[in-house]
DNA sequence: CAATCTACTTAGAATGGGCGTG
DNA sequence: CACGCCCATTCTAAGTAGATTG
């Protein structure tokens, strides 16, 4: 079988190099004697480093920990302050210019800490409770609730306009006090457990921002959950090297199972993945095993892998009784440790869980997968929360590695994963505050962008010019950057991650030049992988001037030197910075992603159409952006059996549908011959029949439709990430289309921000 | 200025649970 | 009333960007 084995490997790797990738597979030999022998030495050192990590890091740590300290004494939030007013008043003026409405300005009553006190965030319940808590209805009700102990400025007018105001607002970064309306009576102290109560959800938008910098002033949480301990295998389950029984140490036991369970997987046939698996595995063996064992294909893991699955399939049949407990089981444990404190609300925790040991699973050609994942201790782990909270208990046993107190970032957890040695962290939920209020401030800079790109597109264009050459080569990056939605492209340590790319970091080879292509001038032709070793393939017409650069900049070098020499993205975003505050290069592919919604979205929606009709022009509005971000997907292995159920579907639908119709035409005969009401009356349910066979019928063709155009395009992404989601709202109450339609339950709970405050007319 | 470190957003795949259906 | 399918959720890798260090 090993035999077998090696064979399937070189030729799965060869279908994989054939299909999708080409030339990217060969990359790294042809990359690695490339002009680079210098860093080889300083690799090898940062290797060492790494690995040797923790006394180092120790240090370091402290010292950025003093310098933190140092850094707030002498009073650098005032220095924050400053600047924020100031922003503030710049922003004011251009809303004045922009929206002629009046100002109606609330002054904040008593700066942003209220006294520290509990509002149950709703829990369980609270969040599952119908949308309807996120509709308009509730809100003036809310507002009124509260005066009498929240201070607030609205003076009760009418709706609309209190919410007109409120999108001034929003684009004023320092947002003004409204406090939220909670129907109960405060509480007055903290409390672990705040009892559940009729409640409102809190609307942090509608509250005083923090000065930039601080992220919260109280946080308490119960730290992380660790990984289930390893449970070794029945002695039944049998282990075979070179064909007999073997019986490993639990050690070595554990990281086989690791990959017994991806054993139908094609990692397992990659060899980089196979090597490393191997090395790190016998680093857990025994004297002994690791004598016995030295060839990987010599193991059959086929036992362990039959057990595993019989595990699954046993899991998938048990009794109700048993889910439930599971189930109930999982709603502890996000009840203790699912949610922590944050200034006075409790909030979601995103991901609570410490990863578990397992094989690295790198996307496309990793160099470092099948590597042990290794399992996180509590001595790892460090904690970050307030000096004034309950600091969280470590296992029995066990102490934290560190406990800090961090005001200026927002985590609750860190730790030093092993395999590239990056920070891991614990966050909290994109439905909190902390980082609502930053996806909105994301979407206000784009628009603050959308502003001024004119400007910046005449500006490049003009730099396309330039005498100096790093002048036109990040003149061209940006049109790039602007035109196709590409992504920066940092530069990445190379052999520590796949080879993929961004705009700044494109090779020559990624682009080829053609003077004339189907009819098209000046065409350039891209292929590269991206993040996530995603495809980009593209030819795209260009201005001649552009085309003249990029002939430029690849004379006299070889297919693997970077197309841009002269630029990287630091030297990008510092200029970008100087054409507009808080403007980045991923800036861009925000603004024009929900540049283009709105525009497809104006474009796409007919009036007449019925509700499944608009949503399928929502989707194709979104697909369009999908499209222009390159979010692919791979084709959901059903795919093609799925088309063929609706479509079978959609025949038998036409089917009843002719039916129906033969029917209908049967009985207005029988209704003219025999003029009775009754016949009249079946004529009318007939009508209504083949009515509502046609609106079926017509909802599964917009469905089979929506579904093909979708084979290969994940909408996801950029929905989650790249559209003002007041676009969205503000489509949704234009043409009366339920919010639910659009965005589910958790979608909604992330942008309830944006739900709240959007009107049919926002523009983004 | 380059290398390194840190914090945070963005990403597709895997998983799991609920729901419609035959 | 099991079964398969589909979508939501979970998971964690892979980016961006800015700060820090040397």
């Amino acid at each position: 079988m090993s035999g077998d084995q090696l064979h399937n490997d070189s030729q799965i790797e060869a279908d994989f190099r054939a299909n999708d990738s080409h030339k990217h597979k060969d990359k790294h030999k042809d990359r690695e004697h490339r002009h680079k022998e210098h860093k080889k030495d300083k690799e090898k050192d940062r290797e060492k480093s790494k690995h040797s990590n923790s006394e180092h890091k120790d240090s370091s740590e402290k010292k950025h920990k003093d310098k933190e300290k140092t850094k707030h004494k002498d009073g650098s939030s005032e220095k924050h302050k400053d600047k924020h007013k100031d922003k503030d008043k710049e922003k004011r003026k251009e809303e004045k210019s922009s929206s002629g409405d009046i100002k109606i300005k609330k002054e904040k009553e008593n700066g942003f800490s209220s006294p520290p006190r509990i509002k149950d965030e709703p829990d369980d319940d609270g969040f599952y409770a119908s949308p309807k808590e996120d509709s308009k209805l509730l809100k003036r009700p809310r507002e009124d609730d509260d005066a009498d102990y929240k201070p607030k400025k609205i003076k009760t007018e009418d709706i609309k306009k209190a919410k007109k105001r409120k999108q001034e607002e929003e684009e004023d970064s320092k947002a003004k006090k409204i406090k939220s309306k909670d129907k109960k009576v405060p509480e007055a102290d903290k409390r672990k457990k705040p009892k559940k109560e009729e409640e409102q959800k809190w609307k942090w938008w509608e509250e005083e921002r923090y000065p930039e910098g601080i992220k919260w002033k109280f946080l308490e949480h119960k730290g992380p959950v660790f990984a289930p301990p390893y449970e070794p295998l029945p002695e039944n389950v049998k282990f075979y090297y070179d064909g007999k029984v073997m019986k490993l140490s639990t050690k070595a036991e554990e990281v086989a199972t690791f990959f017994a369970k991806m054993l139908d997987h094609e990692y397992t046939t990659k060899e980089i993945f196979r090597k490393n698996f191997f090395k790190d595995w016998r680093k857990e063996m025994t004297s002994e095993e690791k004598s016995t064992i030295t060839s990987l294909s010599k193991c059959d893991f086929t036992h362990m892998s039959q057990y595993f699955k019989a595990q699954s399939e046993a899991r998938k049949q048990m009794s109700k009784e048993e889910k439930q407990k599971i189930k109930e089981e999982n709603e502890r444990l996000l009840k203790e440790y699912g949610y922590c404190v944050m200034d006075n609300h409790k909030e979601r925790i995103a991901n609570f869980k410490i990863e578990p040991p397992g094989l690295f699973r790198g996307r496309g050609n990793h160099p470092k997968m099948g590597m042990l994942k290794r399992r996180i201790m509590p001595e790892d782990i460090i904690i970050n929360c307030s000096k004034d909270s309950k600091i969280p208990a470590p296992p029995p046993g066990h102490k934290w590695k560190e406990v800090r107190h961090d005001n200026k970032v927002t985590w609750l957890v860190s730790w030093t994963e092993n395999i590239q040695g990056s920070i891991k962290y614990i966050m909290l939920n994109p439905s909190s505050r902390i980082k609502g209020e930053k996806d909105w401030q994301k979407y206000e800079t784009a628009r603050r962008l959308k502003k001024c790109v004119d400007k910046i597109r005449n500006q490049y264009r003009e730099d396309w010019k330039s005498k100096e050459m790093k002048v036109r080569q990040r003149a061209v990056a940006l049109y790039f950057i602007d035109k196709l939605a590409l992504r920066a492209g940092n530069e990445k340590e190379e052999g520590e991650t796949a080879d993929t790319v961004g705009c700044c970091s494109l090779r020559v080879e990624h682009i080829k030049l053609h003077p004339e292509l189907d009819g098209q001038e000046y065409v350039v032709e891209f292929d590269f992988l991206g993040k996530d070793s995603i495809r980009y393939y593209n030819k795209v017409p260009v201005e001649k001037r552009v085309f003249k650069n990029l002939q430029l900049f690849m004379e006299n070098k070889q297919p693997e030197d970077d197309l841009f020499d002269r630029l990287n993205t630091s030297i990008l975003n510092k200029h970008l910075q100087d054409l507009m505050e808080g403007l980045t290069a991923k800036v861009f592919r925000t603004y024009n992603a929900s540049i283009t919604l709105q525009q497809q979205l104006k474009e796409l929606t007919n009036p007449d159409d019925n509700i499944p009709a608009k949503i399928l022009s929502y989707n194709r509005a979104n697909r369009a952006v999908a499209i222009l971000c390159n979010h692919q997907r791979a084709p959901p292995k059903t795919f093609e059996k799925s088309m063929m159920n609706l479509q079978s579907k959609i025949d038998a639908k036409k089917e009843q549908l002719a039916d129906a119709r033969r029917e209908l035409k049967s009985a207005k005969a029988d209704a003219k011959v025999r003029r009775d009401e009754k016949s009249k009356k079946t004529v009318e349910s007939k009508k209504k029949a083949v009515q509502r066979i046609e609106e079926q019928l017509m909802k599964l063709e917009v469905q089979a439709t929506d579904r093909e155009e979708n084979k290969q395009i994940a909408l996801g992404t950029s929905k989650l990430n790249y559209l003002d989601p007041r676009i969205s709202v503000a489509w949704c109450k234009k043409w009366g289309i339920p919010i639910e339609k659009i965005y589910n339950k958790t979608q909604r709970e992330k942008f309830a921000w944006a739900i709240d405050m959007a009107e049919e007319d926002y523009e983004f």
